[in-house]
DNA sequence: TTTCTTTGATAAGTATACATATTAATAAGG
DNA sequence: CCTTATTAATATGTATACTTATCAAAGAAA
C-alpha cells in the first residue's frame, strides 16, 4: 500500500471515470441515432452559428482542430454539414448545418437533456449544482493561464 | 439560443473538459518519462497486485479490457511488464512488473502527485474534497445498476 | 513588392475507448 | 463423457485526442 500511487481517489481518476460514464449514458440515450457526442456537439453548435471555420468553431466547443476535420468530414458524409470555401480567405472552410443535420439535431435534443439528467442522477439537485460550480471553476481556472 | 441544447453547461460537457486538462496536465508534468496515464495507472496497480491477469486487473483500474491487452503490449516492448501464461488456466496470462518497470513507475510517482495537485488548483482545500465526494458519489452510484 | 511570420487546414503517427467477433480453454449440465 | 455455456484473450473496425509536419494563403515587416 505504502509503495503505490493512491490510485483510485486521484482526482484525475474520478475524472476520467466519470467521463466514461458520461460517454456511455449518452450513447446509450442516443442510440436510435447515428451520432456521437463529438457529433452532436458540433450540429449543435452549428446551429447557433451557421457559417463558420472550422477553428473558430473547434476551440468554441473545446475540441482538438487536428481531430475536428475528420469528424467533420464524417458528418459531411452523412449529408448532415455542408463545407464552403470561404471567397474571402480562401485558407479558411465555413460550415453550414443542412436540413438534414438540423433534423437529427432537433430529434436527439431531447435524449441528450435525458443523458445529462442521468449523467449525475446519483446527486441530490444541491449536489448537481455542486458539482457543476466546481467543476466550472475547475475548467475555467486552467483556461487562461499558460499553466 | 432557444433552438440549441445549452451545451457548454451541461455535466457531459463539463466532465469532457475536465478530462482534458487531467490529461494535458499529466503528460506536461510526467514528460520526462515515456509514458502515458494509462501505462502508469497499470504499472502502479501491478506493484500492489503482480501476477494478476489481464481481465482482473483491467476491471480495477476500470479500462477496457479489449483495449487494455494492447497498452499491456506497448509497456512489455519497453520491458516494464512480463506476460506469463498460467499453469493452472492457460487461457489467463499473468501479468509482472519487471524491476525496470518498478523504477519507472516509482520515479513517476512525485511528478503523478503533482500533477493531481495542480488539477484541482484552481480549487481550494474545501471545494477539493468537495470534488472528490461529488465525482465518487456519482461514480459508485453508477457502479451496480444496469442502467 | 519581397521576405518573414502567422494561420487554416490536412496528413501522418501514436495512444486510447469500445463494440463485436473469434479462438482456445474451462466449467456446467445432463 | 459429451454438449453447451462461459470466460480470457486477441483481432477488427470505428471514433476520438493530440503531436508534429506540411502546405497554401494571408498579413506584417522591411
Amino acid at each position: 500500500m505504502a509503495k503505490s500511487f493512491n490510485f483510485s481517489e486521484a482526482p484525475g481518476h474520478l475524472i476520467r471515470r466519470a467521463q466514461q460514464l458520461a460517454v456511455a449514458i449518452f450513447m446509450q440515450e442516443t442510440s436510435a441515432f447515428d451520432a456521437t457526442p463529438v457529433q452532436f456537439a458540433i450540429l449543435n453548435a452549428l446551429m447557433d452559428e451557421p457559417g463558420e471555420d472550422q477553428i473558430t468553431l473547434s476551440v468554441r466547443v473545446a475540441f482538438d482542430p487536428a481531430t475536428f476535420g475528420s469528424v467533420v468530414g464524417r458528418i459531411e458524409a452523412k449529408g448532415w454539414v455542408t463545407r464552403k470555401a470561404d471567397p474571402g480567405d480562401k485558407r479558411r472552410k465555413l460550415l453550414w448545418i443542412t436540413q438534414e443535420g438540423k433534423t437529427v439535431a432537433h430529434g436527439m435534443k431531447r435524449a441528450v437533456a435525458k443523458a445529462q439528467q442521468r449523467i449525475v442522477s446519483p446527486l441530490d439537485a444541491a449536489e448537481r449544482e455542486q458539482l457543476s460550480v466546481l467543476l466550472g471553476k475547475l475548467v475555467a481556472g486552467h483556461e487562461q493561464p499558460a499553466d
